[in-house]
DNA sequence: ACATTTCTGTTGTTACAACAACATAAGGAG
DNA sequence: CTCCTTATGTTGTTGTAACAACAGAAATGT
């Protein structure tokens, strides 16, 4: 694995390649290679170390009580996870984390990284902001998803997230990053009800889709919110 | 504000008292009252301050687009709030924060808490430490809701949550820490079909209920995961 | 003790989301 | 291009959750 790499991720950003040297050493990073399908974290585990996805991409996976399997999120190069459960020591997963592909992953244990370095190095504490800016973010699209589905209808969840959306790119035409599907998952409403509620609100003149592409249409709706 | 009530507080555990007072004025800590139902932070603003109670209450809010007005929380002396939006510069806030009676709030702006501190100390890489456990926990808190709100049934939340009551607190019979409204807000569910669902699920003789305690009764529906 | 308010459970009605099953469209591979 | 696969939209049925309205219980204040 390249320190070249590294330096460019969101976690290690701002830290210059010598000081990485320098610091590799008491971070212990361990790198390891899984086949597709292979568990890397298994939920009811806890953990000590983030990962780190190097190659490839690994799923997030839910098992609910009844053992149905949902997926989460897809970690790609360069993007970490689990790191909150590594950061609250005894914290069992609630996830699993399974190899997408063949892929390489990196592990960085949090307590080489939270521990007070005896070389009082500055790249030590600012991997640790870096940490907390990403954890942060995190927070936020969590607690977005939360508001994006505590509407009872579908049509209430829907114009809670294509109005964020629409907020968010600045204007009331936009693309969306989801499937049909995905969209669905997110929401957690069944997919073709979701289809059917486009449809309708289509009908009923709130707004325009085209494949992924929204237009919000001024139905006084969203604009009377300044009031 | 008394240094002594700080150092009890999860943000500046670990730290000691004299280290606080020489942190302090890096800190550039603000206090500030607030009368009853007076805003301290509005839905659609940018902060750069973390807020940490003092004396009274705060109420976590959240107004959807149709204006409808929820408590999501309640945030009481020595804990934290906004955090997340203050590590994130300009992510707008999706909550609203407001005295729930008389309050006195402490700002802490996270640039002076980030930055790197000329003086090296160590304490103040302890408080960024800290946050970022208070973060992934909070983290964890929001995950773990998404979970228990997934499934389509309020039968199927209702044991998402409940069986991760009795697992945490490593009974069968454990008390839960919310009213049954609270406990339909956080499942995202009506209140009244919330009560009927118990009651039929105790008819069934899946579980017993008894205000706040409930006790989970085997019907194999649990055990049988560790197969 | 009483009155008042809040909390919880119950019932019946209604709306709507899930589900199943299918139709159509769009993409990809050969 | 054709075949196959996947994605998306459509329809009808069924179950269930929301909602409204109320009753009883519990808590609170006077």
């Amino acid at each position: 694995m390249e320190l070249s790499f590294l330096i460019k991720t969101p976690l290690f950003r701002g830290i210059l390649l010598q000081e990485l040297e320098s610091m590799q050493a008491c971070l212990h990073l361990k790198e390891k290679k899984y086949k597709k399908n292979e568990v890397i974290y298994r939920a009811g585990d806890t953990v000590n170390d983030i990962g780190m996805v190097v190659q490839g991409n690994v799923s997030i996976e839910h098992d609910d009580i009844w053992g149905n399997k949902s997926i989460l999120d897809t970690v790609g190069p360069g993007q970490i996870f689990a790191e909150a459960y590594a950061c609250v020591p005894e914290s069992p997963l609630m996830i699993s984390v399974v190899a997408a592909g063949d892929c390489s992953v990196l592990f960085i244990n949090t307590a080489h990284l939270l521990q007070f370095c005896s070389k009082a190095c500055s790249c030590h504490s600012k991997l640790v902001r870096n940490l907390l800016t990403i954890a942060s973010q995190k927070n936020l699209n969590l607690s977005r998803r939360i508001f994006h589905t505590s509407s009872k209808s579908i049509r209430g969840r829907l114009l809670s997230y294509l109005s964020f959306q629409a907020a968010s790119q600045g204007s009331h035409s936009f693309l969306i990053p989801y499937s049909r599907q995905q969209l669905a998952d997110y929401l957690s409403v069944d997919r073709s009800a979701l289809s059917n509620e486009l449809s309708k609100m289509q009908k009923e003149g709130l707004l325009r889709v085209n494949k992924n592409q929204f237009t919000i249409l001024d139905t006084g709706i969203l604009e009377s919110e300044e009031i």
